[in-house]
This record gives structure tokens, sequence and C-alpha cells, in this order.
DNA sequence: AGAAATTTGTCCGTATGTATC
DNA sequence: AGATACATACGGACAAATTTC
């Protein structure tokens, strides 16, 4: 079998599926995880695919893995789990509004340098945030 | 050749030597780093390896990688060393332009909450961000 | 414009090391 | 000591984005 990795790849699909049951508390916090041989097995996957998912779950804080034991579920600690949201950025140069051009002292229509990040939870997009800088 | 890895494992050694030479600017910023291919013939290292080495700089957000190009050393970021930095922030509600209407979904000139925060430094202005959400 | 080469991204299988139970 | 589980490392294959010719 090929490789094609259509839409997402499976590491963030596998990934999206058990941060879903973690938000859901289908594995209750303190638990332990499936081990990864499990994972393996559940989504025939391979180890490093599984290992990839579960390092982004690690990132975002919602999991610990301890060698030789196993990967438990972190309790909740802080509501605000910003790295729980999801966020896209991206930069590229455009021509500068009226407005940003004021505030920065150029003219308007002069490149800048902008950053967009868009901020996905659950699916949904709660904010854009865009920034302009001059452009060098 | 067995796996041994007493001490620290390859990839952070690597990870290390590359650090140091990002640290003492052997390689300028913005510039790109060598590639996977040629750092696997430097170190006698799997792709894997070197791959794992540059996650770790990713993440500290030493360098950044991108598909099919290569992998550039972000310029030093903001030490925010400067306590000299003014911001000031702004809220109101403004239409959204089409492109953020189209990211968040909604219809262009329907009102969103803007945000709008200008950093000065030194009296100059650097940076403008603004930040769009749905109104209420 | 299009084909080829380059470079990073994803995925697999296997083997071995190391920590915990 | 043995079994279990995570950690490191290798090699190969194909996909996708970019650059080069």
């Amino acid at each position: 079998m090929p490789t094609p990795h259509y839409g997402q790849p499976r590491y963030r699909v596998i990934a999206g599926e058990l941060r879903a049951r973690i938000d859901a508390c289908l594995i209750e916090s303190g638990s332990l995880l499936p081990t990864e041989g499990a994972l393996m097995a559940e989504f025939k996957a391979s180890r490093g695919t599984i290992r990839h998912a579960l390092a982004l779950l690690r990132d975002e804080g919602l999991i610990e893995t301890e060698h030789g034991r196993g990967t438990i579920v972190r309790p909740p600690q802080n509501l605000n789990r910003s790295a729980a949201s999801e966020m896209i950025r991206q930069s590229q140069k455009t021509p500068a509004t009226p407005t940003v051009a004021k505030l920065l002292e150029i003219k308007p229509g002069d490149l800048v340098e902008e950053e967009e990040i868009v901020v996905r939870q659950s699916g949904k997009v709660q904010k854009v945030i865009q920034s302009y800088r001059p452009a060098e």
C-alpha cells in the first residue's frame, strides 16, 4: 500500500481521536492511556506514527509519559488550556491599509510584513489576529 | 553496530551542536541550514535522528522549516529585555473586512469586535496588531 | 510552461536500549 | 529474573512543496 495522506496526516487524526476521548472524559484523568502497542493495533498504525500523535498531545499538556510505566492523562490543571486551541499562522508581504500605514508612518500601499494567526477551538474559529511590521 | 545511547541521546547532542553554531552566529539568521541530507552525512546519523534534533530546535523557536525549501535560522526573537516598549490598546466594533469575514464565517460588513494594539519602541512604531472576534 | 531535481513531510518495519512492574 | 512499556536509532519507500533548468 502506498502512503497517500489525503487531508490530515494520520498522526494528527489519531491525536484528534484521542483528544476527543480525553475531552469527553472517556478516559479518566490520572489513569493510563492504552499502551503504544495497543494503539498500534487499534489504529493499525506503526509505532512511529502513534508516538508522533502522542507527542502532539504531550506538547499540548494533555498527557504525560513515564519511561517504562505508561502514559497518563493529566488532570485538567488550568482552564485556559491555551495550547489546546489550534493556531494556524502564516506570514506574507502585503500592501498597507490606510490605517496601518498611518500608524507605521509609511505611505498607504507600501509593502508591509503581515502575520496572520487564526485561532480555532473545537473546530470553530474564535479569533483572527493580524499584525503588521514595516517590510525590510 | 548496536544502539547504545550512553549519556545523552544522539539527537540531543546534534541539536546541541547546531544550537551552538547558531548562537555563535556561524550561521547567519535568515540563511538556510544545511539540508537534512547534508546533516546526515556530517553526523553520520539517520534521517529520523536528524529530524528529531531539528524538532527540538524548532520547538525552541530557533529555526523554522518550510516544506520543499529548507530550514532557516529565525532572526533573534524579541528579547523582551527592553522595558522601553510601550503598548497602546483600544477596542471597538467595526465592520468585518472580506478576509476576516471569510475566516470567521460571517458576512463581510457584519460587525466584529476589533482590538488594536500599537507597539512603540523609543518613540517609533514597531508593530500594529489587530485582532477580530465575532461581536456578541 | 513543463519536466526534472531537490528538499522536507509522512509512514512503515525492525532492532536494541533502558526504566518500571 | 522475567515481563512489560517507553526511548532511541536505523533503513527504506513514497508524497508534496519548492526550486531549477
